[in-house]
DNA sequence: GTTTTTGTACTGACCGGTCAGTCTAGATGT
DNA sequence: ACATCTAGACTGACCGGTCAGTACAAAAAC
């Protein structure tokens, strides 16, 4: 499974990630070339073409292998915990990923609400996995008194979700200079106040 | 000044704005051709040249267009009203804005936080404009003691903008079934709760 | 000796931008 | 009143460049 083979091509995809969700954060998946992805990650345009079967498919991959560790993290903040502190470790688990992968996060916000797009259905089956975690949350929630039993969860979830992109994605591009906690404390306090019962 | 000369020729640039949007907010500005555009708009490609320099500037004059009207809205929603009323009509004018110009909106979300691209300074300085009269308001609030004391303004006003949007474009795409008004009052409401001193 | 990567050259479709020429409303001349 | 002229608006074929994808022989890694 791990043979040396195995491990060096492993190495080579993920350096194509990386170079391909840098560029795409910044330009758009049209603007960025293939050319570009090859350079960036120090490959010849080859490789990209023996490793993945299109531009289209291995920006589909990028997006699941993004977003599925983006759901792992939700998934392993969340175990255990009591409903409120479940939606308190959420915030903070997806402030915490988009610092870690910035670019990866401005790209989904810039590819989430689109439409027309190959990848479209990929990406909406996606964001429902990562929500979905949120959501059984928050029904968790609302069923054990935790949370105001008016809370739409369906909403409650995509807003929760939506919201923590836009508002740490706009700190990350036009206030950089700002440590994140501050948004993770300004976050965490919103959602406080909302979550009051 | 309206000859039927000049009103034929705004006709032209309001149909050719209109296309150009629509097809930018579900594809991305890249993947938009100029033959796409001159296509919806039912005219031919030389006509999009003639009436603007370049498909850069179509898009730019575009962003200039929609985000006055936007903050000319803003504009008048807050006038002469106190701060936390004024707050409330904001959210208020934001959604009915995003609710009559959906595709602009869309599109707003997707291109804003994008970086390295030409008109990126365009929309940085427009997107600074309508944040101010948001700002602005805040501002007032905070001096009169309406709102809390420890509110950054600059933060608050662009979190502000920025959860408007994403909520009300989510909405759109996600659950387009459901009615603005059940919107407007979750955002209203939240907006209420975080503005309580 | 098999898999992966490289480097270079190539193709064909597509796309932004140009330009010589057409159309027509309305101003001008008679 | 009619014919003529003019300039602004529009057209669409065309050009030069770009880019996704292909081909393949040779090298490197395992």
């Amino acid at each position: 499974m791990t043979d040396g083979r195995t491990r060096r091509r492993e190495d080579t995809r993920q350096r194509l990630f990386v170079a391909a969700v840098e560029l795409i954060a910044e330009q758009g998946f049209s603007a960025t070339t293939v050319d570009d992805i090859a350079t960036r990650a120090g490959v010849a345009k080859g490789t990209v073409y023996y490793n993945f079967e299109s531009k289209t498919v291995l920006f589909e991959e990028l997006l699941r292998h993004g977003i599925g560790l983006l759901t792992a993290e939700f998934r392993a903040a969340v175990a255990g915990l009591p409903p409120r502190e479940a939606l308190a470790a959420l915030v903070r688990a997806e402030l915490d990923y988009i610092r870690r992968y910035r670019a990866f996060a401005q790209l989904l916000l810039s590819e989430m609400w689109r439409t027309n797009r190959e990848w479209q259905q990929t990406l909406r089956l996606l964001r429902g996995e990562a929500i979905e975690v949120i959501a059984e949350t928050v029904r968790a929630g609302v069923a054990s008194g935790d949370l105001p039993a008016d809370l739409d969860v369906r909403t409650a979830s995509s807003a929760l979700f939506g919201v923590g992109l836009v508002v740490a994605v706009d700190w990350l591009v036009f206030q950089p200079e700002r440590p994140i906690e501050d948004v993770q404390e300004a976050l965490l306090g919103i959602v406080r106040r909302v979550a009051q019962t």
